[in-house]
RNA sequence: GGCGACGUCGCCAAGUGGUAAGGCAAGGGUCUGCAAAACCCUCAUUCGGCGGUUCAAAUCCGCCCGUCGCCUCCA
């Protein structure tokens, strides 16, 4: 078996082949930092987590650069992003640009996200994005006028079929008058000339000005990751205009292929329509983070083909939390069970073989175009054996409990990231546990005496400090 | 209007030619001092509609209905 992924270049699931065994050189396009981030970008960047996460768990190298926009992405009215965010918070146009990319570093830290390699600033490399647009004007694919640069789409024949458009149409579907400093209608911006109330501004071979939105994503990828690399990620509603410029500036410049596959994550509505500031449908992720866990979030995403649209609603949220809880209990379960003493020491040879049929399942799932629905289907239904067996009469031997703790760390805690890690520092959670020990003996006494009232006190008590207490065969365990 | 995607149980959702995974919710049962958790059983002869191809279709083709996203130049 092997990776299969969806290439949205080619319309159709391929097996996967980076260019250098082993390796994968993976892009993503990454935020503009004006404003708190919010559901959408959890979808997206969730999903590209997880990917990364299983192409590393299933032994490639990885190098994953996802950029930070914080110049040139400008709204429909012509305002810049940053430019608006300074002017609304009556701060500097970086210091917002600094206050948001930390704001989102935060979340997607508590999302349990990992880190890009490279988060590359588009304001930090300004002379990389003018180098390529004078090897684009060197070459003929862009021209000069009134202070700014465009692409002349003109000059390349495959503009258009990434995103399955023709010129012609395009031009027909125009909604604003042209520029008259455009030789075309479809030619796009490189590089802007700015008004003198524009203060975020290089200086450039055409004069003062500011880059085009798309340059960036192409003048970054291709310096970190080579003029063609493997993986270039994004969301689909960002295919059309930015995809196809990027694709056509980066070609065009380099005269090579850009990148070989295109994984493009499915949009995300609110109870059923697009998010909008306007709409009251914003869903922050500090706010939602204050509500639920990042675990249950992490599973509503992943509960989903990354590539299918997303509705995000309360309801389906709680769901999803109940799921989450469903999904973790027998690992917490075993953790706890491992720290008990006495335990029959060996292995039970029957579920090692159960094990392995999970874990083939598993990457079966993965493997076929990142299916974490699926693959989570086939957790759960490892759950019910585990859960059986956690009830049984006879003591779960040691070495049986560490296979299968082991077997979710590794699926459900380090590709799929839905595992909670141990909380707090290794000391601070012993001491829990201790405590929590002491208080389940204390009741376990007064049961004894048939003193229900005290027993159900403390059950009570530590229900509302956050730790449910089971009563099983094997005694109480508790989970957080 | 153009381009793209989607429509599978009350809700979420996997399944892309071989006879419908999984989760939430619901009903019944076992266990329990009571709970909780867990386990067992029940819950889509059917996949938006209508045709067609095929021995066989949720899966392929056509038409229709509905939902969503994108539509440069200022991204």
């Amino acid at each position: 078996m092997s990776l299969v992924v969806y290439n949205t270049l080619t319309r159709k699931k391929e097996e996967f082949k980076p260019l250098v065994e082993g390796r994968v050189r993976i892009y993503v396009c990454g935020p503009t930092v004006y404003d708190y981030s919010h559901i959408g970008h959890a979808k997206t960047y969730v999903a590209f987590d997880t990917l990364v996460r299983y192409l590393r768990w299933s032994g490639y190298n990885v190098r994953y650069v996802q950029n930070i926009t914080d110049v040139g992405h400008l709204l429909d009215s012509g305002e810049d992003r940053i430019l608006k965010g300074a002017a609304r918070e009556r701060i500097e146009p970086m210091e917002i640009v600094e206050r948001y990319t930390r704001a989102y570093f935060d979340d997607m830290d508590a999302l349990g996200v990992q880190r890009p390699d490279i988060s590359p600033r588009a304001s930090a490399h300004i002379p990389e994005q003018i180098e390529m647009i004078k090897t684009l004007i060197a070459g003929g694919h862009a021209y000069e006028s009134n202070g700014s640069v465009y692409f002349a789409v003109a000059s390349y024949t495959d503009y258009g079929r990434f995103s399955g458009r023709k010129v012609e149409e395009m031009a027909e579907g125009t909604r604003k008058p042209v520029l008259e400093e455009k030789r075309n209608a479809e030619d796009f911006a490189l590089w802007k000339k700015a008004a003198p109330e524009h203060i975020l501004r290089w200086s450039s071979p055409w004069g003062w000005g500011f880059p085009g939105w798309h340059i960036e994503c192409s003048a970054m990828s291709t310096k970190y990751l080579g003029d063609t690399f493997d993986i270039h990620g994004g969301g689909v509603d960002n295919i059309f205009p930015h995809n196809e410029c990027e694709i056509a500036q980066a070609e065009a410049a380099t005269g090579k292929p850009f990148a070989n596959y295109w994984l493009l994550t499915g949009s995300l509505t609110v109870d059923g329509v697009k998010m909008s500031k306007s709409l009251g449908n914003f869903v922050t992720l500090r706010d939602l983070l204050k509500k639920h866990r990042p675990e249950a979030l992490r599973f509503f995403v992943l509960s989903g083909n990354y590539r299918s649209p997303i509705d995000f609603s309360d309801e389906a949220l709680e769901a999803a939390a109940k799921g989450w809880a469903r999904l973790a209990a027998p690992a917490q379960a075993v953790r706890e069970r491992l720290r008990s003493p006495n335990l029959p020491q060996g292995a039970d040879e029957g579920l090692a073989g159960v094990i392995a049929e999970a874990r083939a399942a598993f990457v079966a799932a993965m493997d076929d175009d990142f299916n974490s629905a699926a693959a989570l289907a086939g957790l759960f239904e490892f759950n019910k054996i585990v859960n059986t067996l956690l009830n049984a009469e006879a003591s779960v031997a040691q070495g049986t409990l560490q296979a299968i703790g082991a077997f979710y760390g590794e699926t459900a805690g380090q590709v799929l990231g839905v595992l909670s890690g141990q909380s707090a520092t290794a000391a601070n959670a012993d001491r829990e546990a201790g405590l929590i020990r002491l208080l389940i003996e204390l009741r376990a006494e007064a049961r004894k005496r048939k003193d229900f009232a005290t027993g159900d006190a403390i059950r009570n008590r530590l229900a509302a400090l956050g730790v449910a207490l089971e009563d099983g065969k094997e005694g109480t365990s508790w989970k957080l």
